[in-house]
Order: C-alpha cells, then sequence, then structure tokens
RNA sequence: GGGCAGGUGGCGGAGCGGCUAACGCGCUGGACUGCAACUCCAGUUUUCAUGGGUUCGAGUCCCAUCCUGCCCUCCA
C-alpha cells in the first residue's frame, strides 16, 4: 500500500476502511466537495482545522497537475440560523449571509485558496424538491403532514459508512416531539412549515429541506454522480453523511454517489472536543490575534489531518517555533517553484535549470512521497525539517528554494512582516537606524547602549541576529 | 449499551512485522558571540497502556483487561 510512485495519490476511504489509491471519474480533474458551514456563529479554529486540510489536499491535487473543483457548501437556511435570526431580529437569509461572509474573511486571513463554489442551499432548492419527489415515486420516502420522511428500512445499506447496524442505532434512537416519523430511524426530507419560518413551495405544501438532502442534491447537481472525493469532518460521518449516501444511492439506484470519502479529524480542547455547544472555542480572530496564519496552519498540519488535534496554546507557541525556524532559513530565498519530482525527472529539466542534486532529490522524493501516502504532512514536515538542517550545513541555495516552494505549494507565504501599520513603511527605516546606532555603540565597545537598544526592541517584536554579515532584524512570528 | 478511532519520550507527534523508534518543541554541554540570538556539533528520553498469544523476529498482527476521545441529538 507504500506508493512507489509519487505520481499516484493514496487516501483512507471511510467507506471502506482502507488506504486506497485514488481513481478519478474523469482523467486528469478531480470532484472535490467539502461539508462547509451553517453560517450563524463566527467561524472557530475548529472549522479552520478542517478547511486548511481540504485546501491542502486541494493544492497538493492542483500541484500534481490535477484540476480540481473544489465545492463547499454553506447551509443557509436551518433551525440555528433560523433561531439566531429572530434573535436578532433580522431574516434568516441575513444573518446567513453575514456570517457566511464573515467566514470567507476568516479563510482568506488564514490563507487558504477559496473554494471553487459556494453553493447556497436556498439557491438550490429545485433540485432539492425535484429529488425528494423522485424519492416518495420511488417509494423510498413517504409524506407526512406536510412533512416528508427517508424511510430507512427500504435501503439494505444504511450504515454502510459509519459501521453500525440499523437495529443498534434504532436502541438509541427517538422521534422527537411535532415529528411524523414512522420509524425512528427515518429521518426528514422536507419538513412543513411552522410560523415565522423560511418557507418555499413544494408537491407537499410550503416548507423548507431537511438537513440532509442539500449536500446530496448540490453535490448531484454540481458534480454529477460518482464525483471523486467527499470530505468533511469525522464527526459528520453519522447521521449526516450515512444519510447522505442512503438517499442519494437509493436516488442513483444502487449507483455510487461519491467514490471516496475521506475525514478529518476534530480539534479538542483537554482532551474534549471544540464546539460552539461546549464553549470552549476560540474563533479565527481571537486565534489570529495569538499567532500567525503560518504558524496556525503549521500547528494543523504538523498532525496527521485524520487525527484529533488537542489544543492549548503551549502546542501553538511549539508551532510558533517551529516556524520561526522555517521562516529564518528560507525567507531570504527565491522560491523554486513546485514540481512533482517523478514529474519533473521524467521530462527532463530543459537548460538544465531546474535545480536537482543529490540533497534536492533525497527532499523531494521523501516530500512527494509522504503526501501521496494519506496526505501524511507530519511526515512530509520532517522532511523539511530535515532539509533545512541539511541547508545549514551545506548552504546549498537550490535546496532552500525547493524547500521553500514545497511550503509554498502548501499555502505557506514569506511575506515580510510589517513592524506596525501606523508607521507603514516608516518603521523598518527607524529600525535599521537603530540597528545602525547600535553598531556604532558596540563599536566603542559600548555594550550597555547596544544591548539596551537590542532588549527594547525585543520588546515590541523585533528581533536583532549577529551574523559575520552584519546585524539582520526580523519581526517575531 | 452499540459503533468508530486511539493509548509511543518532559511536551507534541510519526512509524503499523525486520537497520541503534522520524521530525518539531523543550532541556544539558560544546562551538560561534563582547554577552546573546540565529546556526552547527554532542547529548538528554521511551522495552512503545497492562497481561497473554502468533512469529526466526512485534509499538507494528491476534485475544483479554484498563483508560481516553468521537459518533449514536445540532456541530468542521
Amino acid at each position: 500500500m507504500q506508493p512507489k510512485e509519487p505520481t499516484r495519490i493514496f487516501l483512507y476511504n471511510t467507506l471502506t476502511r482502507q488506504k486506497e489509491e485514488l481513481t478519478l471519474r474523469e482523467p486528469g480533474k478531480v470532484s472535490l466537495y467539502v461539508c462547509g458551514v451553517t453560517p450563524y456563529d463566527a467561524l472557530h479554529i475548529g472549522h479552520a482545522r478542517a478547511f486548511t486540510v481540504y485546501d491542502v489536499l486541494r493544492r497538493v491535487l492542483t500541484a500534481r497537475g490535477l484540476e480540481v473543483t473544489h465545492i463547499q457548501n454553506v447551509t443557509d437556511v436551518d433551525d440555528k440560523i433560523i433561531n439566531r435570526a429572530a434573535e436578532v431580529g433580522v431574516s434568516a437569509k441575513e444573518l446567513a449571509e453575514r456570517f457566511a461572509a464573515e467566514a470567507a474573511d476568516d479563510t482568506r486571513a488564514l490563507g487558504m485558496l477559496p473554494a471553487h463554489l459556494y453553493p447556497r442551499v436556498t439557491d438550490y432548492i429545485k433540485p432539492i424538491v425535484d429529488m425528494v419527489q423522485v424519492l416518495e415515486h420511488k417509494g423510498y420516502a413517504y409524506a407526512r403532514a406536510g412533512d416528508v420522511y427517508f424511510d430507512v428500512s427500504k435501503d439494505p445499506q444504511y450504515g454502510k459508512l459509519s459501521g453500525q447496524k440499523l437495529d443498534e442505532l434504532e436502541a438509541g434512537a427517538r422521534i422527537e416531539p411535532g415529528e411524523h416519523k414512522d420509524d425512528p430511524m427515518d429521518f426528514a426530507l422536507w419538513k412543513g412549515v411552522k410560523p415565522g419560518e423560511p418557507s418555499w413551495a413544494a408537491p407537499w405544501g410550503e416548507g423548507r429541506p431537511g438537513w440532509h438532502i442539500e449536500c446530496s442534491a448540490m453535490a448531484l447537481e454540481l458534480l454529477g454522480a460518482g464525483f471523486d472525493i467527499h470530505g468533511g469532518a469525522r464527526e459528520l460521518i453519522f447521521p449526516h453523511h450515512e444519510n447522505e449516501v442512503a438517499q442519494s444511492e437509493m436516488y442513483l439506484d444502487g449507483n455510487a454517489f461519491a467514490r471516496l470519502w475521506w475525514h478529518c479529524g476534530v480539534v479538542q480542547v483537554d482532551g474534549k472536543k471544540m464546539s460552539k455547544s461546549l464553549g470552549n472555542f476560540l474563533t479565527v480572530r481571537q486565534g489570529l490575534q495569538i499567532a500567525s496564519p503560518q504558524v496556525w496552519r503549521l500547528f494543523y498540519l504538523m498532525t496527521h489531518p485524520r487525527s484529533p488535534l488537542d489544543y492549548n496554546e503551549e502546542r501553538l507557541m511549539q508551532a510558533k517555533s517551529a516556524w520561526g525556524r522555517l521562516y529564518s532559513a528560507l525567507s531570504t530565498h527565491e522560491a523554486e517553484p513546485y514540481r512533482l519530482f517523478a514529474a519533473a525527472t521524467a521530462n527532463g529539466t530543459p537548460n538544465g535549470s531546474a535545480p536537482d542534486n543529490a540533497a534536492v532529490r533525497h527532499f523531494r522524493e521523501r516530500f512527494d512521497a509522504a503526501l501521496a501516502d494519506d496526505l501524511n504532512t507530519p511526515i512530509a514536515f520532517a522532511a523539511i525539517f530535515d532539509a533545512v538542517s541539511e541547508w545549514h550545513r551545506i548552504h546549498d541555495d537550490d535546496l532552500a528554494r525547493v524547500v521553500r516552494g514545497a511550503l509554498e505549494m502548501l499555502g505557506f507565504t514569506f511575506e515580510v512582516q510589517q513592524p506596525s501599520d501606523e508607521l507603514g513603511e516608516l518603521a523598518p527605516r527607524l529600525i535599521e537606524m537603530l540597528v545602525e546606532v547600535r553598531r556604532e555603540a558596540r563599536e566603542r565597545r559600548d555594550f550597555k547602549s547596544s544591548d539596551n537598544i537590542r532588549n527594547e526592541l525585543e520588546k515590541i517584536g523585533v528581533l536583532l541576529e549577529d551574523t559575520p554579515e552584519g546585524t539582520r532584524w526580523k519581526m517575531e512570528m
């Protein structure tokens, strides 16, 4: 199962519980559907972890020459949105769009590429209604008092994604007041309208989509049956994804909905899942106050994407130190655009311009193989850190450029950190003046003054490093 | 109760049948430095939850036990 050729990619398929080679419905093209947000509140760093993981998956696939269509839905009609909107006194749509826009800002601030499309459920009511109707006509769903429910007993494969057996699920299930299910495991495809709620016309009367149907309908509408990868966090496996598979594959007469399900782990705090309901969350905005986007990205990627990730500030600071090491080593080099190792060597390198020596080769082989093996980012970073150490030893600038290119491929940036927004371009010049004053002090062996300058600058986040070529400064990450 | 993931050093975190168990953070000593920082070198530490078993050989497979998290209700 170890990928020998880095052009092949292996991912753990939740459906089959093993790593599988990624095979595509259409050669060269990857259709990726990721479960996005229900925008009724701020994005927190748990959400951001998931989106970062899929951002990296998409970047890696793209860097391998695949054309990725990345879709991330926005569930803009939902109980929580409706309730929250009522509290705040705005329409549900207004509230949803406000938080969706905020989430878009936050993900951009974290350095993620925007998905190619963020479909809103409310823009896909027609396909949803159509799908529910088909399910009803085929006898897999039934209408009761304005609601429509999926009849789980009609699906012999129900439970295959989460590994649950129907009778075991039955034990814990119950029917909520106001529901009209025949069986506790059945789930709503369509909810009849209640006073004050947004609703749309449908054959069963006014109402709105149930929770799971929107993803099925939008994925099928936008990507079509048998699309390549369906993603989301682990917690969504049941019931959300299980129900998506059930309704979609019954709708498709047993044909596959998604080829591969790849789930990422959740973020925990002190061993408990970070969640809005527990209140143990840190919003992305708060998070960006204490660490840069690069530090967050590294913090996320130093753990395997499918593993749980326990957050606390000390661990974040470990990532900060680690990023500082990468940044100070690589920030002064031009990046060599990332190219897949096998492709680079197979196609030959025109004019011999592309770096290709033993150190570069060794790094690329490890890095590419790690990412191809279920997106093993911890090992990819082991290769990066080893390469950085190697660079410090042998000062092979090609190696530094290639490593920097690899980091940029993963979504890291090496922008010069601005010392201060207020001072703008003036600040670097002032710092350089202080560095010069300090140099003169050191020449006089006035170490009291020189240390004072260094210490005071450090207090405001400017770090000085004396090198044989002179003093250089950098902002604390 | 059921399903699914796990339990590896001071802290994170890879490895999942076979070199002296990656990598990061931390710590100690040395080099460099006016002193630091950065960097390099040398160390630091784990018989890989526990008890059995399979195997020439096991964190790595099997069984049992203990513990943790996730899901079974909205949640990335």
